[in-house]
DNA sequence: CATGAAACTAAGTACTA
DNA sequence: TAGTACTTAGTTTCATG
């Protein structure tokens, strides 16, 4: 194993803990997925709603996201924000060779404290890394580029895709969980 | 501009609608965006708690986040799920080359419809387009690959790179709703 | 700010291992 | 019998005109 530089700031601790596999694998039943079904489409929907739609209790109900909290499939509810509205409109795929002797998940931490920053990859074939950036248009992701990104030693190569054209899925989450469900919803 | 295939069952309308920029751009002034920043990290909190947080009254709460939905800023609130606890945690870029003389809209239409896929990017480069997609195993990847995606007219080439790694930010939507925002949050 | 709706709490019931 | 998943009822909190 080669010598790692030193991290300095970054929480190389939490990031074990984001990128190492999570625990045990769960499974839904009916329920379970169904009521995700109905959180994905509107996470603010009542709890006494979801109790009409599910055949139940409120306080049922209560328990059952508590659950699938606990169990670590629910991480959050947050809101859909449309950052093409907001004027963040730019997207790039840059995929990145690492240079040999530096520890990537260094790299990782590294990346995941840059501004613009949606996803990281590690993957495989001829580029050692993936990450995905939503900037302000290509003054503001040129920026970024350029002041973070080749800042950070062990990113010996960089290749920038920019997305003329991004879509999306209406309902990735509900398609998925139908698809993961071995019950009909 | 050369022969378009047919789209059979594609919703190419929604298309257009899905992928063309979507209207005058919005700015949030530092009460909007502190009111995404605290719904982005729970997006089940009560209007009334919303309310003591910015120091405002509950229905003044409700109307902001109307407006914000009403303006397009807001898509909706949904539930954040874990997927690898799930099992789905095979995660895979495409790029794709694409035959000439293909619209690439009725492509697109295609991979939007494929299980899996979370994202499509039309980019510059040497690649058409990447793809993301999130499979339940390699098993599963190879059959999305093979009865879908090569399926598609018009996707003349692919190549896969298989995440080893998929890391994300913590709290992406808030600290993009800081970036954008001019004010303190 | 008042009124109806919804969430939380506690106590109790049915099914299961 | 202990444990799990639910219900009902009463109270507090919340949303909305």
């Amino acid at each position: 194993m080669a010598a790692v530089p030193p991290i300095s700031d970054s929480p190389l601790k939490t990031l074990a803990q984001r990128i190492l596999p999570s625990g045990p694998s769960v499974e839904l039943d009916a329920i379970d997925t169904k009521l995700l079904v109905e959180l994905s489409r509107d996470a603010r929907i009542p709890q006494s709603k979801l109790a009409d739609i599910l055949g139940m209790s409120s306080p049922a109900v209560a328990d059952r996201i508590a659950r699938l909290k606990q169990r670590g499939v629910i991480r959050g509810f947050s809101v859909d924000i449309d950052w093409e509205r907001l004027g963040n409109s730019t997207v790039a795929y840059l995929s990145i060779v690492a240079a040999i002797g530096h520890d990537q998940s260094v790299v990782i931490s590294h990346l995941l404290e840059i501004r613009g920053v949606e996803e990281i990859s590690v993957v495989t074939g001829s580029n050692d890394m993936v990450v995905k950036i939503r900037a302000h248009g290509f003054d503001d992701l040129r920026q970024i580029l350029a002041n973070e990104v080749w800042n950070i030693a062990g990113v010996q190569q960089t290749v920038t895709s920019i997305a003329l054209v991004h879509a999306e899925p209406e309902n990735v989450t509900e398609r998925m969980l139908r698809a993961i469900s071995k019950h009909d919803v």
